[in-house]
DNA sequence: GCGAGATTTGGACGTACGTCCAAATCTACG
DNA sequence: CGTAGATTTGGACGTACGTCCAAATCTCGC
């Protein structure tokens, strides 16, 4: 094995244990144990932990930036690109509900303290706001699709927030039925309805323009 | 002073390094300083730091529901509440980009490593989704109540994570704003404009039911 | 003013962590 | 085969933390 992949595997590791235990709460010790080697041996691919976390943003912003291009058909639609942003946030809701955000998480966590960490998560928000507004093109005015692709990490964002703390992936399927159709009143384009349709949650006569939501109390 | 005070101090003190640093960053000693006390003498008032973070959460949910009931009329309607929920948050902006919402970035934390301590976090959250449908009352169904209550705190724990994000408040403010008009054309009631009205926001033309969002790039 | 209970002091203790390092081991090439 | 460089081993070191505790000090009612 070369040295290019225990690196690599290195990186899977903490990018796995970041997302699941967070940036504080996982140990040097724990990242190593989880790649197969001895903790002394981390410092010998990473002088310093924060060396590592900037390594492991780099590669969720080049994973979630590549998954969202995956599938995508080349020359797709405004309206196609955001159906398929919608499709593929609905399709984590699962991961969501048990660990959150990776990324809204570790801008929450990092923002706390240390403001020198922090920029390496925000720039992975940064990234994705850019995928949006990029792939409305010129559908809609640059001001409007700054606006869009705002409301759209919000309502992710908030959604993540919500399901993990109440353990609930329903939350995102709801949020993201409500998006969908929210994009389709706003976006002067066709939205596709994605793989995930609000037509297989309940659907109440007395919801206007809201996917009905069933407390558990 | 009496030890009741010096007990209120001490969570005082909590509540506000826990909000500005988050739970497992903030350490005994912190609190204790911060309280004008010294580590060893905590263990009088709070066996564990987790006996200490069950108080702190009974206490900011009882502030913040408190806070939320304040200045708002006895006999308000649905959707003066409403208004006044969007207001208070209006409000909060600076604080929420400076630290995050304490309550969403409290459920995050706590909710990735020990998920014992998760609940209590996710409490407040809860209490919050009953205070939006109690004060919707009966001018919606129970379902339609739960929805809005929930489409809200998805928007407003999302805003809070992105203005954390970007150190910029004026993504709340723009939230808000939608919130508020959508909340307008989904809800069968009046709601009144906040102190922070959207038409003191930037309104462009090319934007369709949304506050148009400024990037700095 | 005296004594019992409440409160405070200052530090001990064990644990966990990030970093560092010298020696041991492995790998590839001459 | 032998050696130089790459990689691994196992642990040392300093620090910070949560918890615990015995002694000292304070606060009241009597």
């Amino acid at each position: 094995m070369t040295a290019r992949d225990t690196r690599q595997r290195i990186i899977d590791a903490a990018l796995a244990l970041f997302a699941e235990k967070g940036y504080a709460e996982t140990s040097i010790g724990d990242v190593a144990v989880s790649a197969g080697l001895l903790k002394g041996n981390l410092s010998y691919y990473f002088r310093t932990k924060e060396d590592l976390l900037e390594w492991v943003t780099r590669e969720r912003e080049r994973q979630l930036i590549g998954d969202l291009g995956k599938s995508l058909p080349a020359g797709a639609s405004a309206g196609q690109a955001m159906a398929h942003f919608l499709d593929f946030t609905d399709a984590s809701a699962d991961e969501l509900a048990r660990h959150g955000c990776p990324v809204g998480t570790l801008c929450s966590e990092l923002g706390k303290d240390d403001p020198s960490l922090q920029p390496y998560a925000a720039h992975i928000l940064a990234a994705v706001h850019r995928w949006i507004v990029e792939h409305l093109g010129d559908s809609v005015s640059a001001t409007t699709a700054n606006a869009v692709a705002e409301q759209l990490l919000v309502m992710m964002q908030g959604a993540a927030v919500l399901a993990h703390a109440q353990r609930d992936p329903g939350v995102v399927h709801r949020v993201v039925a409500n998006a969908r159709m929210w994009l389709a009143a706003t976006l002067p384009v066709e939205v596709p309805a994605g793989s995930t349709t609000p037509s297989q949650l309940p659907r109440e006569q007395t919801a206007r323009r809201l996917v009905p939501h069933h407390r558990t109390p």
